[in-house]
DNA sequence: CTTGTGTCCTGTAGGC
DNA sequence: TGCCTACAGGACACAA
């Protein structure tokens, strides 16, 4: 599940193979891929556009077209980018552009959640509106425990759910949301309102902390390999992940087995002595 | 506004 | 062996 470190990862290694790359032909393999405008304007769209700076906006990864349109992907699950030679086609390919010089950009995708929207820069369409919402990167100016504190202040939803939500804080997912929690000793299910300062303090900088270190390490490929870096190679993080994926399993801290819980309809893992 | 639940989608794991 | 069901989860629609 990429979230933000792996898209950070992907945009890194994608751009110097992509900037100044000109696009002759897109297909669309599902039309479903294809979030704003249709399949068939999509490739009317791109083709013959010059790419130019890749971003990136929590989960999003924001391909420029140089002629103030921008090419707009999100991996949601199992999305995978990767590029390719002609004729070779990844397993699962859903949308593939046509790259002068022989290559090509696919985009993979098992699931068919993923979207590629083709929008015009600052004028998103209802599709993307969630986009324009998104709150601070926690690894970015915007954030700090102030800004924490005000967002979790009197809610009473579980403090897990309310780091999902890419309104407080974008480009965190089910892996370094429990992670993070996991740092400021706090419990997944807590409910946000009622943690005390110094909790929200560690948690802002748990949170920040273990991004960053995500971005370092290339991201967390965990065993069903959903995610690898554009080339195929693996992240390195999973080799410091605390509880996720590690129920039943000894907290390198205490010793005791982490638990695994239900929040919403998704898991959260948590030292059940550590976090309180 | 807030909160919880259902839905999308398909491959995989587990049960029998 | 093979069928069937539950599960995985990011974002959003929707109900209460």
């Amino acid at each position: 599940m990429p979230e933000l470190p792996e898209v950070e990862t992907m945009r890194r290694r994608l751009a110097p193979l992509l900037v100044g790359k000109t696009i002759i032909g897109a297909s669309v393999k599902r039309a479903d891929i294809i979030g704003h405008p249709s399949a068939a304007q999509f490739c009317r769209g791109v083709r013959g556009r010059r790419i130019g700076a890749l971003s990136r906006r929590g989960k999003y990864l924001i391909i420029g077209l140089g002629d103030g349109r921008e090419l707009v992907l999100h991996m949601r699950l199992s999305g995978h980018l990767e590029i390719v030679g002609r004729g070779e086609h990844p397993d699962y390919e859903r949308l593939r552009l046509e790259l002068d010089g022989g290559s090509a950009l696919s985009f993979a995708e098992p699931r068919v959640l993923g979207r590629a929207y083709l929008v015009s820069a600052g004028r998103y369409p209802p599709a993307l509106a969630g986009m324009l919402a998104m709150g601070p990167e926690p690894v970015g100016d915007g954030w700090s425990a102030d800004y924490l504190a005000r967002r979790l202040f009197g809610r009473k939803a579980s403090v897990k759910s309310l780091l999902l939500d890419q309104r407080v804080c974008c480009g965190v997912g089910n892996i370094y949301s429990d992670e993070a929690l996991f740092r400021a000793r706090v419990r997944p299910l807590r409910p946000a309102g009622r943690l005390k300062r110094d909790e929200v303090r560690r948690l802002a900088d748990g949170l920040r902390d273990v991004i960053a270190e995500g971005i370092n390490w290339c991201g967390t490929t965990l065993v069903d390999r959903r995610y690898v870096q554009p080339d195929g190679a693996a992240g390195g993080f999973q080799e410091h992940l605390a509880v996720f994926g590690r129920e039943g399993e000894a907290c390198r801290r205490c010793g005791s087995r982490i638990r695994r819980a239900r929040v919403g309809n998704r898991s959260t893992h948590y030292c059940p002595a550590c976090q309180k």
